[in-house]
DNA sequence: GCATAATACTTGCAAATTGCAAGTAAAAAC
DNA sequence: GTTTTTACTTGCAATTTGCAAGTATTATGC
């Protein structure tokens, strides 16, 4: 069990505590807006994360309860990672970085997407958190 | 000058490069709810950041072009801290952190920020960076 | 005008984290 | 029954963090 030490009550610093680092929301990234779910998936990201690195995030993740992980229905050798809805609310945040990121860096992105999020935030990150609960009923 | 590497072309992947750690979003946050503005009273918060990693972390902000570095109007031995556009940006990221912290985490926040910011979010993220840009100017 | 305090860092070093490469183990495919 | 797939674990060098102490410039007090 990762434990987790949590430096304030202030809840930005909490969050952080949990999702501060370069790698974490990566992850969430790829399940939400890639529907990626397994191990083997998520290293295929284009930031190439260390396999020691993503072990080691799945299971604080896991930990922190935002997301489950169970063996998958086809193979016995592999896992599924589903989002909690403590992980579908990270969805909000995602989306803040990816229009500031936009914004501000030197980016490549889907400009549907980015089209969306600009004029109708609110029903595209529904859009997003209803795709995951669906995800993790399959 | 600090130089960043960015890991990929995803904009989420380019807003973690920047502000993907554990302490660059307190200072914004810092700045944005508690009007700080000097290193001293950055260093006074709840979190007790080391002065080496406050130093370089408002060095990356400034080359990043989030806030910029100016003698203070008092004191010549004093630097004062404002927010960029680009800094100003990032309000609506450390709400969605305000908001998913203090759902998830245990946490202590003013109940009436709280209540504002669940209620009419897009109006209080807009005073806040009002806010900071008159400090700005000031 | 001189000692003390305030302000903003810098430096040194041990400890923790990261990143890379290689190795392991169970299940699946052929 | 050998090879491949899938999901990790391990070892180790390099980087980053965190703590404590030191430095440098400006301001204050007598």
């Amino acid at each position: 069990m990762k434990e987790l030490k949590h430096r304030s009550t202030c809840p930005v610093s909490t969050s952080l505590d949990v999702l501060g680092d370069r790698w974490t929301l990566l992850i969430l990234r790829d399940m939400v807006f890639a529907g990626k779910s397994t191990y083997g998936q998520f290293l295929q990201s284009a930031e190439k994360m260390a396999t020691n690195i993503l072990a080691d995030r799945l299971a604080v993740l896991e930990a922190q309860g935002l997301l489950t992980k169970a063996v998958a229905a086809d193979k016995k050798s592999k896992f599924t990672y589903r989002l909690t809805e403590k992980g579908v609310d990270t969805v909000p945040i995602l989306v803040e970085f990816i229009l500031w990121g936009a914004k501000h860096c030197p980016t490549i992105i889907d400009p549907g997407l980015l089209a969306e999020l600009q004029t109708e935030k609110d029903a595209t990150v529904a859009k997003y958190q209803q795709r995951a609960r669906e995800q993790a009923l399959a």
